[in-house]
DNA sequence: AACTACTCCTGGAGGC
DNA sequence: TGCCTCCAGGAGTAGT
């Protein structure tokens, strides 16, 4: 899924709907979505109380009680559903199967049921996501060993900090650059292309290539895009075409339309095997990043 | 260092 | 309707 805003939007969902409660059972109907670290089982989970919900990249990391830790990451696909008195009280992650829709649902892999009563369904359409049940101190090694790059929402994330990653990888192409988790963290492909289409630069141009105004524009459209996505809500995108009733995301998804900027048309080209939009037009370049 | 291909899965959309 | 292909908001691994 879910980037950055949709797990950061989840994280303050569920902050203040289960932080305070205890889970008292969690149903695993496919083993490999829940991995339980050494000495640890599912039913570890029973009484564990929610103390605090953090976010390290697209990573949801739930403290709990008794030192253990529950790590939640949704991959392409995964889904939250808090569901209390049979109303969604926080929801967030890939809009497949539609938040408001029948409870558990055929890939609902793992249901924990919380204290006052609600349930927090783990949904995958595609398997691909996990939820890991580790000690405190596993988890933070574990996230460590991801060695995940500085968060645009952190006030540390600076047009200097940005300057830094892409002096450190100057000839890298933009596009995969800015995807990978150990440059910046929480970015994935839908606000890679808004980023780079809001700061009207290619992706492929190197890194190496920008001067410092487009090293400040990036850094403004990362900011801002994100920022964007959790003031007026995340990217709706599915199976790879935007929300036509929506002017967000611009670019993203939206192949052959007119450029909400210039008027061209958006194009679309495969990069490392994912597909990415932007607008030939007014985000020229790419043969000014070999020279 | 950087890039490509392949892998894990299921499901929706479109062509015929 | 069925059957086929392609594509999908992530990321790890292996190979060049």
């Amino acid at each position: 899924m879910p980037e950055l805003p949709e797990v950061e939007s989840l994280r303050r969902a569920l902050q203040s709907t289960i932080v305070g409660h205890r889970f008292v059972g969690v149903d695993v109907r496919l083993a490999k979505m829940f991995r339980a670290g050494e000495w640890l089982t599912a039913s570890d989970l029973r009484s564990a109380r929610v103390e605090q919900i953090s976010r390290r990249g697209k990573h949801l990391l739930l403290t709990l009680s008794g030192g253990l830790a529950l790590i939640f990451h949704l991959r392409l696909a995964g889904q939250l559903v808090l569901v209390r008195d049979g109303e969604v009280v926080a929801a967030g992650g890939h809009p497949v199967p539609a938040f408001g829709s029948p409870l558990p649902h055929r890939s609902t892999h793992v249901t924990f049921e919380l204290d006052d009563g609600s349930r927090l369904y783990f949904t995958d359409i595609r398997q691909f996501g996990f939820c890991r049940l580790m000690r405190l101190g596993d988890a933070a090694r574990y996230l460590a060993d991801q060695e995940i790059g500085p968060d645009p929402l952190d006030a540390g994330f600076s047009v200097e900090v940005l300057a830094g990653v892409l002096t450190r990888r100057q000839k890298a192409r933009l596009k995969p650059l800015l995807l990978d988790q150990r440059s910046i963290a929480g970015l994935g492909n839908i606000y890679v292309d808004e980023a780079l289409w809001r700061a009207a630069l290619h992706p492929l141009r190197a890194a190496g290539s920008l001067d410092p105004d487009e090293v400040r524009r990036l850094h403004e459209a990362i900011v801002g895009t994100l920022q964007h996505a959790l003031t007026h809500g995340v990217a709706r995108v599915i199976n790879g075409r935007a929300d036509p009733a929506r002017d967000f995301p611009a670019a993203h998804g939206r192949e052959g339309d007119p450029c909400p900027r210039c008027r061209g048309a958006i194009a679309r080209i495969r990069l490392g095997g994912r597909s990415t939009y932007f607008c030939p037009a007014c985000q020229p370049g790419a043969t000014s990043a070999a020279s």
